[in-house]
DNA sequence: ATATATAATTAGGCTCACCTAAAATAATAT
DNA sequence: ATATTATTTTAGGTGAGCCTAATTATATAT
């Protein structure tokens, strides 16, 4: 059985390989976990120990790869729930983390699974991060940023880098949902802003931390 | 806030003062939580010292108004996650207790508000067990044994005084359920097992352990 | 009323998941 | 290469929630 400690961890872990690379520092984990140095290093000797994850000492760690299954089954728990938080709860998209932080631990595969049915097997969650399948596989999203793309690009907007409230507050208020069409107008050259035009009608001007943190394919 | 622990007390305590009378004894607590005596006495001092009881030293606890708007809460979250276990995710009502029992310590009043909207405000749940308000406050059910009735009554069956698996299981193999009419058509002298006749059609013979376990109200 | 049995409490300990302060190691700057 | 800085680990400690064994209090039987 893995506590809800262990559960944190092994997800702060997934996703700092994710973001940063292969290996997790020390002080990378302190610093998501809210958790002295310290702590930390206590606490990966002993999931070291039981083979969640590898670690050498004053490098880092790594999941294992029963580690990796079990990062995957939460992250799915989390994504799932959000599903269903804001499709049959009413929830906006900024609500829901919290909550979901919460349900994630709840312990039934029975349970996931009629979960999964009852919201029709969604792919992805409100904020476009894919949901991994009982068996921890997901397809590889072919999403970029939008500061990747050039003017003249037509792309569809699917994903968020960056999932604080404030920044998916500033989208809703801005009116720009996942599914939207966005057609580049304009960069400009001083401060790397866009000028998009948002389904065909509206035209927007979205600053260079805005547009990094817009994930689009093309269209 | 009140920790996992501590709502698993209160719950507790909760349900044998309903059962038992006004005041719990430690070894009651000990016994359904399955903890140590010696851990209860330790706990329940703590708890009287936050005032979520009152404790008489030797004597045993009782829950102070704070504590029992408390444990009320939880048992509507209970309630609430089973009906919504049964209605919206098929599962039979012998498989959700462990379930909800996770579920219920999940802290979100906007979670269990929008819960409750979406099952269309629930009165009872799947055993037929009465749904607290938000307040705390629910209806006092009418309901009786059907072993305090007489031969010849017609009654509708509307809970169950006992919820374990195997009694719900033989309930459900004996196609007996929530809502149907039963008619005392004889009460043996020998073993007071009754013969009742089910929805004006099947006649069924329950035993003595049955019967005092069926809820009913007059028809 | 006293002996016996049952229940509750006290005393001392344990594990988990955290902490601070000090020491050791690794990375960076001169 | 050495000094400085930053990171990681070690050592020792804390509170929550449990444990066992021993003691004290209460209830029951004679």
């Amino acid at each position: 059985m893995t506590s809800l400690a262990e559960e944190n961890y092994l997800k702060a872990i997934y996703k700092l390989q994710e973001r940063n690379g292969d290996i997790v520092t020390t002080s990378a984990l302190a610093e998501t976990l809210q958790i002295n140095a310290a702590s930390v290093t206590d606490f990966i000797k002993k999931m070291a120990v039981k083979k969640l994850i590898t670690y050498q000492k004053s490098k880092g760690v790594k999941l294992s790869e029963q580690g990796r299954q079990i990062a995957l089954s939460i992250i799915r728990k989390h994504r799932l729930w959000e599903v269903w938080l804001v499709n049959k709860l009413n929830f906006k998209w900024d609500e829901v983390h919290d909550i979901a932080e919460q349900l994630e631990h709840v312990v039934s595969n029975e349970l996931i699974e009629q979960l999964d049915e009852h919201l029709g097997y969604p792919k992805t969650d409100p904020h476009g991060d894919l949901i991994p399948d009982a068996k921890g596989r997901f397809a590889k999203s072919a999403s970029k940023p939008l500061s990747d793309c050039r003017k003249g690009d037509k792309v569809k907007f699917i994903g968020v880098a960056e999932h604080s409230n404030s920044f998916l507050q500033y989208l809703t208020k801005s009116n720009i949902k996942l599914g939207d069409e966005l057609l580049i107008e304009l960069i400009e050259d001083f401060d790397n802003s866009f000028e998009v035009k948002v389904n065909r009608k509206d035209r927007k001007l979205l600053s260079k931390d805005v547009v990094k943190n817009l994930l689009v394919v093309s269209l």
